[in-house]
DNA sequence: TTTAAGCATTGATATTTATCAATACGCAGG
DNA sequence: CCTGCGTATTGATAAATATCAATGCTTAAA
């Protein structure tokens, strides 16, 4: 983790929180000064799950993945983390704990504002607090959708969503770098490994995908939001 | 549904939301003038999946039960609503749509507020901002460690850990009567509903429980838990 | 260049879970 | 008291999925 302080401030900043648009120049510089960037490297942990929340977390640079450390050591990977996010996660409100833990896939830039900062402004600011109460709502109904097409959707239907989630959420592209490894693709999906390859390996041979090892790119990207629809 | 007028004013109601007790009294006689109660008897929908959200909505009486219909005509439900809950969901800030049906369960006294009035709040009163954070906060946590269970548990542990949520969550006592088919204990467990059959009668033949077709007595709350924790 | 480590792949097998079909049970209406 | 209907139960079977073991592949360190 290397230490940044030469950021540009807040109030320009293209890859902020979509919320901080609801706050005026003086509380952005507010923002701005209760600030700390770090950078960090693939495999590095950015929060832990656990520990105390004491800032917001934003990448400024980068993804990482979030994903919660469950019974027997397993994981379950909840999402990929990118810019205009708050990574912080539902315990803010709770408990001040991290429900889950992140780590970096990339080279990764994150920015820390003081969640003190944060919650004062939903005090002072209706628009500001509406706006993280949609924030959470959204993400709410994320995880609500996930959940419902892991309870009821086969494999192929579950690979097929999530590879669907990379190329349209994460990368903006029907192409791209696989940045996840099969154990990952599976504790995302919610299946083995070896599932992965083999389901992979159909979706190849269908010509559905084309999987070059590092490289994957949609080729018939119709037939997969079929599968992912029809489970 | 029938309609019910001369129910007590928010300003004294036991049964009302948490969040209510950052609002004073005028602001509880303003509720107040903009609420509708209505009863509901088994098996009558409150509100609909799809339908636009007008109104905030709480339980004053009785249990419901909240579904989300999925692909295929299959049902999750995903939990049981009860009093001083808030049950609208987390569609309100994201696309003002009801994400899920909530049906009668037993008789049930449902409160309407129109949504618009608690919006409100939110831009005047931080503490209730805050509150709604917290609750759309918890609700959301809960969503996620039962996602955790569901992709990570087998289905002796997702039972066990059903059976804990009716007596724990929502009875409130380790014997109660089950309002639930075993149809609609599956659709909140994840499995079908010949499985729950064959776990329920592994969990009283081990005399775990006692499931005397209505009613249901947890008779080795460790063991039960245990099998909860472990999988 | 060799070696070791980790990930990917593959096939065989075991486990988990759903589905199907038949029957039993409980209860409301005639 | 019978009848029908919906739910519960049970057993047999099929489908989905995980696990295990062996092997190959890639890459980075020695």
């Amino acid at each position: 983790m290397v230490e940044n302080c030469n950021a540009p401030c807040c109030v320009n900043c293209e890859t902020r929180w979509d919320n901080f648009n609801n706050l005026n120049e003086d509380d952005l510089n507010y923002v701005c000064e209760n600030r700390h960037i770090a950078e960090f490297q693939p495999g590095e942990i950015i929060f832990k799950q656990g520990a105390p929340i004491s800032s917001a977390v934003f990448l400024t640079k980068g993804i990482a993945k979030m994903y919660i450390e469950g019974f027997d050591n397993k994981r379950m990977i909840i999402g990929i983390a990118k810019q205009n996010k708050l990574i912080a996660g539902p315990g803010t409100y709770v408990d001040e704990r991290h429900h889950y833990t992140v780590s970096a896939l990339t080279d990764v830039t994150a920015c820390f504002i003081k969640m003190d900062v944060l919650k004062g402004f939903v005090h002072t600011n209706g628009k500001f607090a509406e706006g993280w109460l949609k924030d959470i709502s959204e993400k709410s109904l994320k995880t609500f959708y996930r959940f419902l097409s892991h309870t009821q959707k086969k494999m192929h239907g579950r690979l097929a969503e999530t590879i669907l989630y990379l190329a349209d959420e994460v990368h903006g592209s029907d192409q791209f770098t696989m940045l996840l490894s099969r154990q990952e693709l599976g504790e995302l999906s919610g299946m083995a490994k070896e599932s992965v390859v083999r389901i992979l390996k159909d979706f190849n041979e269908d010509k559905i995908i084309d999987d070059k090892c590092p490289y994957i790119k949609i080729l018939n990207k119709d037939r997969l939001k079929m599968i992912s629809n029809m489970g």
